[in-house]
DNA sequence: TATTGTTATACTCTATAACTATA
DNA sequence: TATAGTTATAGAGTATAACAATA
């Protein structure tokens, strides 16, 4: 079968995207994770106090469908808010919380290390630079 | 702003993936197609005569959902459609599928042309070897 | 006026289960 | 038994609009 999709490197991101999201979706779910809540977790714990709105710039996530997320993470007791004005929310992990973030952080260094182990050796360093750049280059990201 | 995702492979691949594939939808949107439709319709050109079943292993598409795709483009007659047995179909662009299939091979080129600019000259050779590595060599892709 | 958080809503993509007709 | 196509359905991700409270 000719294949005229296979020489696009857009084509290509798209499918190496679905396939480890789809991996990633598996190993955070054992956790009783999603892949975004996974990364929110992550990022507060590096970032203790920060507000909803700072995530969502962060991320690339809608205020609109961080406000659930957060209250699904704050009802498990793994995220804690506390006022920081009268309009946003200081966020930090709770004990358990930074238990399960560090298990998320595990998680995804071993995903990243089976994925660079998949690339060959001649190409492997240049994956991440080539992939930042790209998602850095994008404009739409940047407004809200 | 610590951020404890940026150095991850996994996390670089999905951000750019949605970034491009958030602009590919909108370039295929000005010929209107959705990015499924445009893929199926461009693998449907270079083979003549493939049945939905065959599209969907090569795109990691469900059946499922190739059947209302498949059908609304039969009823724009972009597509049409043959017994080739009692249970399958061959599918065939039209004329005009033809020429939407042309002008969305140039809007995919176009893309990986700005793609390939993007990504610093040192890296942009092992982009996609790498990325076809990665979703090549995924487990999930295969059964159906 | 702009920002934060929230609710409601809708659209797309994707996945599974169940069914029929055929090989 | 396995495969092709179909339908119904549900989950997840994501987008916009509108609102109240606050800066």
């Amino acid at each position: 079968m000719k294949d005229p999709l296979s020489d696009l490197v857009g084509y290509a991101l798209r499918r190496a995207s679905s396939a480890m999201m789809e991996d990633m979706a598996k190993r955070m779910g054992a956790l009783g994770l999603r892949t975004s809540e996974a990364s929110v977790l992550m990022l507060i714990r590096a970032n203790p106090g920060i507000t909803q709105s700072d995530l969502c710039r962060a991320l690339g996530i809608q205020r609109a469908n961080m406000a659930p997320l957060i209250a699904r993470m704050e009802a498990r007791k793994l995220v804690a808010r506390s006022r920081s004005d009268g309009r946003s929310f200081g966020l930090a992990v709770t004990e358990a919380g930074e238990e399960l973030a560090a298990s998320a952080r595990r998680v995804s260094d071993e995903q990243d290390s089976g994925l660079l182990a998949i690339v060959p050796p001649e190409h492997r360093a240049h994956l991440l630079p080539a992939l930042s750049a790209l998602w850095r280059a994008d404009q739409s990201s940047s407004g809200q």
